[in-house]
RNA sequence: CGGGAUGUAGCGUAGCCCGGUAUCGCGCCACAUUUGGGAUGUGGAGGCCGCAGGUUCGAAUCCUGCCAUCCCGACCA
């Protein structure tokens, strides 16, 4: 186990908290429920960035950036939508501070603001104001436009990555002439979500749709993919939101169609976030630190020579230079750590903690027989090979070890995911072995509310491709046509 | 917003019951020896004891008020 870490199975959270602050991802700020994204925790979320900004161009999506502030008025327009952020907004009041006589400083209570604005917890009303200037006919349409933004929102509770009050998000928000185009659409981007979680996090998710209760205020459908944590709870990754015409409707925005009739424009909205960090860590890690999958980790190879005189290291160097060269040819990242503060075993807890994929020793003995020694973090394993052909060699592994890591969550999730047909089994089940329950439901909000009030357990989604067949509602004993997933989650 | 707890060096803590200017570990700095799994020795720096009052000759310690943070609930990407 790393030190100042303690163990994933005493104590899940804490593990969690642990790893988050001593691999030097996030620390706590000063402002309550906001934390500081270091160096290193930055940069996988850059990487991540990268990746979906690729994905969301690829599909014809392009950049804007709306204001933070909204005001207070344009979350009155779309009723349910305001209904769900209202008791966690924070609000701006004033536009300027002073001196008092005791030297203090406080704000000037002249220099309020007639109207409110609205630190947005999300974009909608922003931007949907805006479209209706962008839209007239069906020609303008549609509209994919992404945006990379931070967000707030005032929750109760907060943990690092999974729920800060302000965090940093992309939210993609389309305008369309057709429902059926909308939802395409919603569907299209829950499938670049997908394929992002398990190409380049390693992370095996569930595709599905959210029920009434769990839907996001003001859509028609919730779409979303769901992923399974160490603990066995369940984590909402990603969500799509097929927002019909209802935001077009509180702002009014209509466009001519083709059979030169008025329509009001349909909607979507989709985004994922820094939480998706929090996922990496909890889905992977272990009580030696972080394991990031070789697609996301800021430093893929690690390079720790061992020497005892300069003349060692300057030999030893002369072979990594080369190395570098050969990774850096290949598209992999490595660092050189040759610093002489550090003995060899405290960089290897180093970077052991920081879930570097791979690590290459390379000492004097290692020089004379032309070898290194490889250690995968996945595994733990160590070996040594030739130092021909090593680059070539790295690259297999890393490739290996993103499988790997792939592999072992997904069989995780196999085998916590489990078929119920009774309620009593139902509770055993969360409390002796936690993950996802498919069982049968009834269909209505209240016998999902009755066992999320009796069980914390909640629908997590209703797969795309789950059983359909003839069952019970384990609550009411109602009919039912088919399975849905249920869980207890963050 | 309800219930519980805690604030002492960068971090983690002892001391508080029973008042006398603060303990230990990690970390930090210097030097030396070390370097294939978190080095060792010697020396050193670092504190408005959360804040404000009160009691007292004297308060980290007792009393009052405030502030902050954490944990558990309801809310949530």
């Amino acid at each position: 186990m790393s030190k100042g870490v303690v163990s994933k199975d005493e104590d899940y959270s804490q593990w969690y908290n642990d790893l988050v602050i001593k691999a030097d991802m996030a620390e706590y700020s000063p402002v309550k429920g906001c934390m500081i994204i270091k160096p290193y925790g930055y940069s996988i979320w850059e990487k991540m960035q990268a990746v979906l900004d690729g994905m969301f161009k690829e599909t014809g999506h392009v950049n804007a950036y709306f204001p933070m502030m909204i005001p207070k008025s344009f979350f009155s327009k779309e009723a349910s939508h305001v209904e769900g952020f209202a008791k966690e907004c924070a609000v701006v009041t004033h536009y300027r501070l002073k001196t008092d006589e005791n030297g203090q400083v406080v704000v000037d209570e002249t220099a309020k603001l007639e109207e409110e604005l609205i630190l947005r917890p999300t974009s909608e009303t922003i931007i949907w104001n805006t479209y209706r200037g962008w839209i007239q006919s069906y020609r303008d349409l549609p509209i994919l436009v992404n945006q990379w933004a931070n967000v707030v929102r005032w929750e109760m509770r907060t943990r690092l990555f999974l729920r800060t009050t302000e965090f940093l998000w992309q939210e993609g928000h389309t305008a369309h002439a057709t429902a059926d185009e909308a939802i395409a659409e919603t569907e299209q981007m829950l499938g670049v979500y997908a394929d992002f979680a398990e190409n380049w996090m390693a992370l095996p998710v569930v595709k599905g749709k959210k029920t009434a209760n769990e839907r996001f205020a003001g859509a028609l459908d919730t779409y979303c993919i769901e992923a399974l944590m160490q603990d066995g709870k369940a984590l909402q990754a990603g969500t799509s939101h097929f927002l019909g015409q209802n935001f077009a409707k509180a702002f009014d925005v209509k466009f001519t169609n083709k059979e030169n009739k008025l329509d009001y424009v349909w909607a979507t909205s989709w985004g994922v976030s820094t939480r998706l960090i929090g996922a990496l860590i909890m889905a992977h890690s272990d009580d030696a630190g972080l394991v990031l999958p070789p697609k996301l980790a800021p430093i893929q190879v690690v390079v720790v020579p061992i020497y005892k005189h300069e003349e060692e290291l300057e030999n030893i160097s002369g072979f990594v230079k080369e190395l570098t060269r050969d990774l850096k040819a290949k598209n992999i990242s490595v660092k050189f750590d040759k610093r002489d503060t550090h003995r060899p075993g405290a960089k290897f807890a180093e970077y052991e903690l920081k879930g570097v994929p791979l690590r290459v020793a390379i000492g004097s003995r290692d020089m004379q027989n032309g070898t290194v020694e490889l250690a995968r973090r996945d595994t733990k394993t160590k070996e040594t090979v030739n130092q021909e052909g090593l680059a070539m060699h790295i690259e297999g592994l890393l490739e290996e070890i993103q499988n790997n890591i792939y592999q072992k969550a997904f069989s995780f999730r196999a085998e916590n995911t489990t078929e119920v047909d009774s309620y009593d089994e139902f509770k055993r089940l969360l409390d002796e072995q936690p993950g996802f329950i498919s069982a049968h439901w009834d269909g209505t909000s209240e016998t999902e509310q009755q066992i999320k009030d009796e069980t914390k357990a909640t629908i997590r989604c209703i797969p795309l491709d789950n059983k359909k067949e003839e069952g019970k509602c384990i609550l009411t004993g109602k009919p039912s046509t088919q399975r849905v997933l249920f869980a207890r989650a963050y």
